[in-house]
DNA sequence: CGCAGGGTTGATAGCCTTCAAGGTCTGTGG
DNA sequence: CCACAGACCTTGAAGGCTATCAACCCTGCG
């Protein structure tokens, strides 16, 4: 959204499009944006290198040294953590326009993996702290991004401490469809299966079906089995907001 | 003037004086430490103002304009968010030599509230901007404090979502012995009362008084009644450690 | 056609919440 | 000194929400 130029077209690998560097951005200028500013880190993708990366595959591993740092070019990220025991968290879904890795320490702190076919540009951290030293712009964006990912997991805290099953998966439906680039109108390609979105969600993937198929039959929502998966069609948006805050009993 | 004038007045760990954003601080230079640093936020304290604050006021208000950042000298400070509902989220606790604000966008998106009567110095946000402009040092110790306050919110995500009532509580002991002043060994001194734990680990007062009273009879931990406040001590760190983890069944 | 993988639905159990009552300590005033 | 109110904490009993266990469906594929 804040960065217009790039959401014009829908499959932005045209080589000379440089998206943003977030999907949702609240102030890509870090304070008192005037009007459209040229994004700090369009000089980035000079020593971006394409990276392909399979379905299901690795990109890069919680604990290992965080060399790189990675921007999406098209498909869905998860990012994870796993305790000893098989338990999992998915703690985050990227979609294309998204970055990872930028608030690595030395070790990655999350596993990331790719939900679907990816395709990412390639930094190396050390090129981009050398950027942000010597340039306060970049540095100050940097600092916004990190910003906006507290925040959302602030939100996600509160989500997965205080709401009931049917408000996660209600706020996880309007959060996708809010993302996603086809976004705009009724429908959504979920990308992830239920297991994905139940670790997202702290849930079990029963609860995830169980929960969609009781909308489905409310008529809050429409459930096809697309070329790709499964799809998704929000039916009554208010009354998914509504669940998505206010539906203890 | 340096950076230890601020962490006098607090028994803090010598030499760390601004543990992460809201936690420990893994590698205060951002990458590659050869030895003890000087902080690059040790000119701060030059810029700042002290402020007092009686217990249970709020510091800051969730959507106010985010004005000024705050360092804890003394006390506990709550970060909080609500649902119109009323059901409360607290985020994170925050300890003497944490940051508070620092990440702010515009508008603060979370309440900061005093837990028990606390000591700040303040700084106007514009100010930190602008020596981060400035100096490259510090735009990324800023970076690195945000980057710890991700890997705290992520790890807590993981326990909201993943851990049983005894593991969050376990996991929430050995947390604040390691961060509180006098945690070397074993007592700590918990400054909030019961529903603020709850609220902070997804339970309810109830189910933490419940937890906490098991754990005193298979001897894993004692409570006392100090006089300001209850105590309570680890007996057995271990057998914690144990429960914070692998516990299921 | 059989198989494998993901998704859906059902029955039961368990963890935690909810509702409720009792307990302990502090401070205040008679 | 003692009574009493109030806040906070603790314990008990019942119920609900979600997990667990299990079976079945559906699609794609060799």
């Amino acid at each position: 959204m804040s960065a217009s130029s790039l959401t014009t077209g829908t499959n932005h690998h045209a080589g000379a499009a440089f998206p943003g560097l977030m999907v949702r951005d609240p102030d890509p200028t870090g304070s008192a944006a005037c009007g459209p500013v040229a994004d700090p880190l369009a000089t980035l993708p000079a020593h971006a290198m394409a990276v392909n990366i399979e379905k299901e595959q690795t990109i890069y591993a919680e604990g290992s040294p965080a060399e790189f740092c990675y921007r999406i070019v098209c498909g869905c990220v998860r990012m994870v953590k796993l305790m000893e025991d098989g338990r999992r968290q998915v703690l985050e879904f990227l979609l294309p326009g998204d970055l990872l890795g930028f608030d690595a320490l030395g070790t990655y702190d999350l596993s990331a993996e790719a939900v679907s076919p990816v395709v990412l540009h390639r930094y190396r951290r050390s090129v981009v702290e050398h950027l942000a030293d010597g340039d306060p712009a970049i540095a100050r964006r940097l600092r916004v991004l990190s910003a906006a990912g507290l925040r959302s997991a602030w939100e996600r805290m509160m989500l997965l401490g205080r709401k009931t099953a049917v408000e996660r998966i209600a706020s996880f439906l309007l959060e996708m469809t809010a993302r996603m680039p086809s976004g705009g109108r009724g429908g959504v390609l979920l990308p992830m299966g239920r297991l994905d979105i139940a670790d997202h969600l702290g849930l079990t993937m029963e609860t995830v079906c169980r929960v969609l198929s009781s909308l489905r039959q409310e008529g809050t929502i429409g459930m096809d089995r697309s070329v790709n998966g499964p799809q998704v069609t929000i039916r009554d948006p208010a009354g998914l907001q509504a669940l998505a805050c206010a539906a203890r009993h």
